[in-house]
Formats: structure tokens, sequence, C-alpha cells
DNA sequence: CCTAATAATTAGGCATACCTAAAAGTGATG
DNA sequence: CATCACTTTTAGGTATGCCTAATTATTAGG
């Protein structure tokens, strides 16, 4: 049995809050697969934590601390399926990883990251080492040049 | 609270049994930084499952299927860390994310980073663009090559 | 304004991994 | 062989997050 985490949730509720500023119980169980009682509870949780504003039979909103977690988090999620899309992995499995991988990396190892995928991304051309690195996974095969 | 797999158990145990073949309770909750019952509890868990022959009060130890897991999640685990390190976080730190890490991702990017590791320490030359990029992390800067 | 459909909540449980305190087993020493 | 020190196990309980079934709110139609 998968577990989702606190954070997730904050996620989801972002994600759902560009559509309508409330966002209801069964929007984010949808969402995430989960039933409404799960959801129920956790809102009561994140709301004792300050993160979220929940009216029972209304909806919930993120608080602005609940809404800054949500860009943190974003922000490492993004940072990481694009590492991963980068390496050639499929984007849904790309996608995936990073939703579980994402609360569990330090901040120091998130922040190294997202400035190794910003040197890659702004990178004066397309490196020649990522496609040369592509080519090496399909054919074993490198091309040789003596600085790669 | 950090909550620790049976996978990282399997792992504990590999590691112990090059010092001796039966692995005791009390080493294990050492190492793992857990009490000893919650040790016991899990060694019948892991027994229950066919990865280790345990026998209270002696010691347990892994079968061969528990042996096979263990390889192939310390095979995940160095490469993880090796990653990181070469993208420049502190040793300590990158054991640690590989640790939490290991058990979230899929295989298919498993198997990806590690060519991606293996490329890298494989090349011609250490990679210039290593060098590049942890100058871009230290002063923002990048040496303009073309091809970078 | 009452009812039926829909949605959400409460109540009561399960699984996992952890803990403390108490009981039991093991082994060395007198 | 009895006792003490040490280790391990058992018993009972916590925290998370998820579930089903039953109850309660809300809302739209008649």
């Amino acid at each position: 049995m998968r577990r989702i985490t606190k954070e997730e949730y904050i996620e989801t509720i972002f994600a759902l809050q560009k559509d309508s500023v409330k966002v209801q119980t069964g929007q984010i169980a949808q969402r995430m697969d989960v039933k409404p009682p799960s959801v129920t509870e956790m809102l009561g949780k994140l709301q004792d934590e300050g993160l979220v504003n929940y009216e029972p039979y209304i909806g919930a909103e993120l608080t602005s601390k609940g809404e800054k977690l949500a860009r943190e988090l974003l922000e490492t999620h993004k940072v990481i399926s694009d590492f991963l899309e980068i390496l050639g992995i499929d984007k849904d499995v790309a996608e995936h990883d990073a939703c579980i991988i994402e609360h569990h990396m330090s901040r120091e190892s998130a922040q190294r990251l997202k400035m190794f995928v910003e040197f890659i991304q702004t990178a004066p051309k397309d490196p020649k080492w990522i496609e040369n690195f592509l080519m090496y996974c399909e054919t074993g095969k490198r091309e040789c040049r003596p600085e790669d």
C-alpha cells in the first residue's frame, strides 16, 4: 500500500487552487486516488499545522505558509523530473519518481541538483555530452573526443 | 520520526555478515539506531518473507533470496551516492540521501542513473564539463567553450 | 417546504514501524 | 548449581495514513 505524505496533499491542493479558490474534499480524493474520509482526516491535520484553512462541507484553501511550502516542493519536484528526463527517462516515470523522491532528498542535494539542471539547460548549446550519453545508452559506444 | 524500511534491515544485516555469519538483534539495533524490540519484530517479518533465517536468541542470517536483494539494493545505493558525490555533495549527506532515496526510485531510473555514473566515471579523461559545473556552482560563471 | 440525490463527515478498524516496561532466556562466576 | 549481568523477547501502546459503513449536510426539483 502506497502511503501518501502530507506534502503531497499540499501540492495537490495548490494545483487544484488554480481552478477555484476553495478546494473540495472530493476533488482532492479523486486526484490522489484516495477515499474522501482520508482527505477529511488529513485536512484536519494540515489545519492544525497552519497549512490550510478548512471549513467542513465548504472546502480548503492553503494559508500563506502552506502556499510557500507548496512552491518549494514543486520546485524540487520539477528539478528532479527535469533531471530524469534529461537522462532520457520516460516522462511518466520521471514524474512518478519525482513525486516520491522529492520528499526524501536533503535541501543540500536538491539545491545542487537544481544547479546541475540549470547548468545543463542554460548551456550555450545543447551540450554534446548529453547526446553522447544517450548514444552510449543505446549503443554502448561513446564518441571519442578527448575532452568528453 | 524516521521510518526505516524492511530493505534497510536487509542491507544492514548484509553488511554485518561480513564480520560474522549470525547477526544478533543488538548489533542490528545499534547500527540502525533503533531499539531491540523493533529488530525482533522485523526479523520475524523478514523470516516470513523468506529473506532471513532467524533463530530467537541466536541471530539472523540472510537467505540466498535475501542476499540477492541486498546486493541489488547496495548497487542502487552506490549509484545514487556516487552521483551525488560527483555533483559535489558532501559525502555524509550523499550517503544519507542515498539510503532514503534508493527505496523509492523506479528500476528504470536507477538503471539509467547507473549508466550515467558509469558514463562519467569511465570517460576517457575526467570530463571537463564536471569541472566547469563545479566552477559554475562556486562562481556562477561558466567557461565559454561552444561545445560545453 | 419537503424529498431525493449527492457530497462530506464520523465511527470504528487495519497495517506498518516504532517505543517502553516487564518477563524470560543465556552464560559466566563463585 | 545458584546467582548476577546481559541480551532478547513479549506485551501493550503510539503515530501515520488508509479503508468501509453509517450518519449527517447541502442542494436542486417538484
